[in-house]
DNA sequence: TCAATGCGTATGTCCGGACAATCTGACTAC
DNA sequence: GTAGTCAGATTGTCCGGACATACGCATTGA
């Protein structure tokens, strides 16, 4: 098996970038088969007149991604498969939109609000100053799935109701321009409150599963903070998650 | 601020690991404040007598984890505190020992039993050979805080009842030798069955926390397959998530 | 006053080479 | 036959340099 590799010098794309969207692409088509030996980093890179560091970078960043395991003396390995891709940063809409269920948002709340002392905490603003308050329903085939309930710093981002339907907010951050860098999570579960079975039409003292999240840019600024609640029958959270070496 | 950094080429470690772990020492401790810039590569590595791919290789791994942010023409700064540390492949044992709550371990079964075709699916073993099963019950402060269930292929480790009422099921598969790599993972909820809220000493009805768990060694063999239920008012599922840049 | 331009600075990418550490497998000695 | 030893293969670490690219700021121009 030849495995067809070539880079193009004239393309502004970094070359260790080409080689590993090919490499990733042959194992997610099966021409690199799990288990099987990549060839060694001097001769690949040889063939294909780069040099080894170069390589060695596209190799690793396949590696971070879980994709292949080097061992010393023995050669690089693709994973045997098993692997999607770890946990990523993503909201609920485009987790929704990629597993094509056609999510829908009805936004109940857009509006500006006074922090408390648990909003201020999140956000490192001062109690009591203003803040955005946006409160929406997520649907899934019409059934209502999940309450969004967030808030951000003011003059952060303009909220558009009518945007906010139509699209999720990270997407919306994004596209303002905010880089987005971490988050810190919470996930639990609780029985569900008279207010929030009726949001979400199930019972009383059914089980919910919540999260808590605070989002931060790369400036290490809080850009959101967020309380869900999920029906449980309807939604879990499912994500791959790697070792650390 | 001068921030003393200095390296020992004497030594076995890596010098790009002896700077990283230098310089996150120096966020940690705060001599490194959060915002500041970390001077330019070139210069940091005339002055610390390496050359700048080490120094790269050093910032680029405090990157990877999220205490640092480079921006081309600007500089790297350490990112706004808050990074505690990402989402790591961790046991519950290990959580709660380094939360300083004194985990201890009830094991109630350990056996082999026949795999059901959800387990042989999961391990990637046959349909009806034998497995190890493990039931375990969790506890802190004398408190029942989860059941675990656990299944793992045969012959892979040797679980001694002993053994594992003192310590984690991970910390005794990396003792084996055993090298974890990933896990795919899925949180949930949902009302406890009589059964459940037994063990668990809550009500029958009651909203649990579950998580389902696969790791996979990096041989890509699937090592353990693992149901757990947990009491959301003892636990909840906490960490960081970066952004994959 | 405000926008466009240019320059310095810092990281991003890439090269070619060198030696060390480790694993596998074959060979050798007992 | 078994265990220890050695050689080859492959990745890990490190060096020194070169040019490209993007950002911020000061200068310049309308």
């Amino acid at each position: 098996m030849t495995l067809e590799l070539s880079v193009d010098r004239s393309s502004p794309v970094p070359l260790y970038f080409q080689l590993s969207q090919q490499l990733e692409a042959a194992i997610e088509h099966g021409t690199l088969t799990p288990g099987s030996l990549l060839g060694n980093e001097i001769e690949l890179a040889a063939r294909l007149g780069l040099s080894r560091p170069t390589v060695r970078q596209a190799i690793q960043s396949l590696v971070d991604k879980g994709l292949l395991v080097r061992r010393r003396g023995v050669g690089t390995q693709v994973v045997h498969s098993q692997v999607k891709r770890p946990l990523e940063l993503s909201s609920l809409y485009d987790d929704l939109e990629a597993a094509g269920q056609r999510p829908a948002t009805r936004v109940l709340v857009n509006t500006f609000v006074s922090a408390t002392a648990e909003i201020a905490a999140a956000l490192g603003v001062a109690e009591g100053s203003d803040v955005h308050q946006v409160e929406r329903l997520r649907l899934a085939h019409g059934e209502p799935m999940a309450y969004l309930c967030n808030y951000l710093p003011p003059a952060l981002l303009d909220l558009d109701t009518a945007q906010l339907e139509t699209t999720g907010l990270y997407r919306m951050m994004r596209a303002a321009g905010i880089t987005l860098h971490s988050a810190r999570q919470t996930i639990g579960a609780r029985a569900a409150t008279v207010d929030e079975a009726d949001r979400l039409a199930e019972q009383e003292g059914a089980p919910l599963l919540t999260m808590q999240r605070v989002t931060f840019d790369d400036t290490g600024r809080a850009v959101e903070y967020g309380t869900h609640t999920y029906r449980p029958t309807r939604y879990s959270f499912e994500f791959q998650l790697l070792v650390r070496p």
